[in-house]
DNA sequence: TTTAGCACTCCCGGTGCAAGAGTGCTAACA
DNA sequence: TGTTAGCACTCTTGCACCGGGAGTGCTAAA
């Protein structure tokens, strides 16, 4: 009950990063010796004793060595955690790829297979949200065969386009009106705003407006519908769980992977990291999703201008390096919101 | 070896059936039953000794039964196999959900999740080949910060866009030069040859030709660089080959998703299956990859005016139900072949 | 050519055993 | 009072062994 001594915290610090390092029961005798503390396996023992009523720590069955808990890891990366500062080579790798050069799903894509290849795990970078994001242009374009391409302009590196079903084949000129007729009114205001005008407008005013309008604002509203919906995210590196020895069952792996491909679950995960200033860490069931039990997630938002536009991050085993991996994903986040930032 | 008599054909057709359905080697006696032959198992027993010599069985181990070789499975797809018709609903199913609606990448992603979802194994759709596609028309944007907005057109389905960093800002009217320019020179054109003459002019005339057609070229070609690299595939439900007891090691499982990610070799593998007319099957080592070994792959293609675009098909254990998967692959590729058809 | 009979092989699950690792407790020690 | 040595105990792990079951291959008879 009582706070932890100096030396318990010393032995959990131990215990957790021996743990973490060989993936064995962590014993009295291996503890005693690992700390540095001149104490011999008995008093070890009776320390550790303590641990386990306090549930910091557990033992797989009757005689084996102690691993920490979900409680133990927490404590250990609040706490006693210390990180290690990151290599000039990885920070150099990842500044000198995540250039931006095309548009920002791609440059997601590039900080999710780097994050996976530096930590040796599955990253995770989350699509920027629109919510904020305010319209710059949009523009039609006629193709063949009843339908219309419709461009939607969001800023430099965010364009999203879009294939219009009409009941009829629209010329460029009338198209360009239609354009001219939304920008002039819309440009530069929020998104959601934008939908939620049209929206109103369409039903309100249906029978005043003129075809023209109607036709227009029926098509920017189906492509703002597409970019709204678009809460996604991009995953890298998910066969690198595989090697991990406690996600090493085909059952584990499974309900993992069904819940990468879902989405939903581990999309409302993600978004709970948005608030969060820097570095956040669910450990094991903290997430309070089944198929992330054996699993930890590392995440730092990253941001435009101040605004928190996504967060990226790392999943892998509870028993992973946090002292690494932790200093690499505060990094990654850093230096993709650096790149996402127009500079001079 | 002399021809396998009907009787050899029969139980060899009845054994694999049966090992397909429940995965278990298939002994004398079981299979005197099953095949509805009149025959003793010790008969069974010398017929399929005969098999065993040809390659077309083999066993486990010395007391068990027998299951198929690849050899033997091939026979049994070329010449043993009754295909079952597709039940409606399926048809309907695919149908129904593979209305164009956007752009082709979209209708790619549900034909793979269809597929998959239906055979209860990986789904696989190779993206439209561009080759022999031809520019219908370019396009390009100002956006701010120096970069320009391209986009290509090539088909009513087909729309790529791409964001290029410039050296200098440029405004509408100036890009509409360039598009103009482009499009009176190439539209209809088809794309490679089009890369090759914008290449060719670039370094022969550099000198010759003023400011702007330099410029408007090495945009197009920096678009058409990234439409041609875009040979890819779409992949849905890896998750349904954990379920497979045959894959279900997580050395196997690993490998294969491995070259799920890394996309060349299953390229590679796509790409040979462009030529044929119909479903094409390659059962297990057959593929020439090791991470297919105890895989197969069903394929068929998909075109539009009888040019084949790319292939779609099914990834699974070669213990597959084939009298099931070949149809559904079939008839897949027909209907998506249709979807992507101009109709009307 | 087909079949019955039979010895043989191999897998599989259970059991017993010994070694090893680590614990909890107790009693002695500083 | 905190620390330590000693010791009995527990539990895993690897190994060998055994018996039952399934299925084979061979031989000889129908």
């Amino acid at each position: 009950m009582s706070e932890l001594n100096e030396r318990a915290q010393l032995l959990l610090k131990a215990l957790t990063e021996r743990y973490i390092r060989d993936g064995q029961p962590v014993g009295s005798r291996t503890l005693a010796r690992e700390a540095g503390l001149k104490l011999s396996p008995a008093t070890v023992r009776n320390v550790i004793a303590d641990l386990e009523d306090l549930g910091l720590v557990r033992s797989p069955h009757t005689s084996a060595g102690r691993v920490p808990t979900v409680q133990g890891y927490r404590l250990f990366v609040d706490t006693l955690l210390s990180v290690k500062p990151l290599e000039q080579e990885t920070v150099e790798e990842l500044q000198e790829n995540l250039e931006i050069e095309g548009d920002s799903r791609g440059l997601m894509e590039t900080a999710s297979s780097l994050l996976s290849d530096v930590t040796r795990l599955a990253g995770v970078v989350t699509l920027p949200r629109h919510e904020h994001a305010s319209l710059q242009r949009v523009e039609f374009l006629p193709l063949s065969n009843r339908k219309v391409l419709a461009i939607l302009v969001i800023s430099d590196t965010e364009v999203q386009n879009c294939i219009l079903n009409t009941e009829r084949d629209y010329g460029a000129a009338e198209l360009q009106q239609y354009s001219n007729f939304l920008n002039e009114q819309f440009a530069g205001k929020e998104l959601h705003s934008v939908r939620a005008t049209l929206l109103a407008e369409l039903r309100e005013t249906r029978e005043h407006l003129n075809r023209m309008m109607t036709t227009a604002m029926t098509m920017a509203d189906k492509v703002l519908g597409e970019a709204e919906k678009g809460s996604d995210y991009v995953l890298a590196g998910q066969t690198n769980l595989m090697d991990c020895d406690e996600l090493c069952n085909v059952t584990t792996l499974r309900h993992l992977f069904e819940a990468f491909d879902e989405k939903r679950e581990i999309l409302g995960l993600l978004d709970q990291c948005v608030e969060s200033e820097g570095v956040q860490i669910f450990i094991g069931e903290e997430s309070g999703y089944q198929m992330l039990d054996e699993c930890s997630l590392v995440t730092a938002p990253y941001t435009v201008d101040g605004k928190v536009l996504g967060v990226l991050g790392v999943i892998g085993p509870t028993r992973m390096a946090y002292e690494r991996i932790i200093p690499i994903v505060d990094a990654t986040a850093r230096i993709l919101s650096a790149a996402l930032n127009p500079r001079d």
